[in-house]
DNA sequence: TTTATGGCTGTCA
DNA sequence: ATGACAGCCATAA
């Protein structure tokens, strides 16, 4: 692997780090906050590689459609989705996440929990 | 080298 | 609401 990719992608990792813990951030957003915008795609393979003892939430990082990305082994996104309810992201009845009230905002604009309906 | 394929995204029907 | 299409670019073969 080439270095440049692998610097990308420990910048990747290092914005997925970030992620506080129930909530959410959508491929492309951890793309961008990483300074690749664009490269949304590439965020998919970056936490593909990753192995599991990393320390990095690969499960906060879902599609911009709110949903958990089915990947080639079947039975990871179940696990995503119960790693997710496990730390309070609940997702809706289409097993959709509400990114309104769960994306991550590394700039403060956080949603409490007491004003939510 | 070229091709095919992806843990995506935005736009349009 | 869902489905098809086209960009984007790193990996694998």
């Amino acid at each position: 692997m080439a270095e440049s990719a692998q610097r990308s992608y420990e910048r990747i990792y290092a914005i997925v780090r970030r992620i506080p813990r129930g909530r959410v951030a959508t491929y492309g957003q951890v793309a961008t906050l990483a300074g690749l915008p664009g490269h949304a795609r590439q965020v998919g393979y970056a936490l593909h590689a990753l192995s599991e003892g990393s320390g990095v939430p690969w499960h906060r990082v879902i599609n911009a459609q709110g949903r958990v990305s089915p990947r080639a082994a079947p039975g990871w996104d179940d696990v995503q989705r119960q790693l997710l309810e496990r730390e309070g992201v609940f997702l809706g009845h289409s097993g959709r996440v509400s990114l309104e009230r769960y994306r991550w905002n590394p700039r403060t604009r956080r949603i409490s929990p007491a004003l939510a309906p």
